[in-house]
DNA sequence: GGCAATATACGACCGATTTCGTAATAAATC
DNA sequence: GATTTATTACGAAATCGGTCGTATATTGCC
């Protein structure tokens, strides 16, 4: 079980996670060019945040060059299910399956969806 | 689609609402009580909390006695509805399915809640 | 009546998050 | 080489969530 972590990215920081997820590599200006397309937010302000997930270990990057490279340090999987946990204990009462039931409602999810979870189930079900 | 306020309670304010949920009415004695029996917190934290949340408008009140009677202002159903999105479009790169994936994977159901499942999938296929 | 228990109101504090301004430095351009 | 541009570093302010202490008021009890 190798060293746990418990990875508490906040929402700006989940944020810049997903874009760099997405990126593998990306400098600050990079992540802030896509940022400031949803958000008005200033250049330094996502410098900082970057700067701060350094600090706490959620990203590296390579500063061997004038402008950095970043890329995320925490495992994405782990992270959605981390989180996911939080939502299910914190907002479900502890049952996932509750929380499947609202995530499908309503359409969320095409046929080929649907038929890809149901092989999931099976194989749940023979172990 | 009567205005749809955005909800977004914090942390402590989830875990109150999910007492309200359950209870349905509850003084601020009754839901402390509960929250002490996990959180080491004080009598007046809890009540400042539902405070704050009546002023949010997540909570309504009955103070026409002493003792004011609480009770959750806002749908349950809805509440969760509305952050398991946020989550799946902010986490999840928008996929109801991978969301479905990680809360079902390593065995986090019953058997019993795995067939309840079933049955749901069956129940959109048909449709 | 007076005292203890219980309720609400309110302000203040602390830590974390987010924001940005400014300074220092390096690179690019003319 | 001087000026503009881009980049990092750093500190400080603003906000928010959570915490509690204290004040005030009401109730119940002896």
């Amino acid at each position: 079980m190798s060293t746990t972590k418990t990875v508490k990215p906040t929402e700006s920081e989940l944020e810049i996670l997903q874009l760099l997820w997405a990126k593998g590599l990306a400098t600050v200006r990079e992540v802030h060019e896509e940022l400031a397309a949803t958000k008005d937010v200033g250049y330094t302000t996502t410098l900082k945040l970057m700067q701060i997930m350094h600090e706490k270990g959620l990203v590296k990057r390579d500063d061997s060059m004038r402008t950095h490279i970043y890329q995320a340090a925490v495992n994405k999987e782990k992270t959605q299910k981390h989180l996911l946990d939080k939502m299910i204990s914190g907002l479900f009462g502890g049952s996932a399956t509750q929380l499947v039931i609202q995530a499908l409602g309503e359409g969320k999810a095409s046929q080929e969806e649907l038929d890809r979870i149901q092989a999931l189930l099976n194989d749940l079900k023979n172990k």
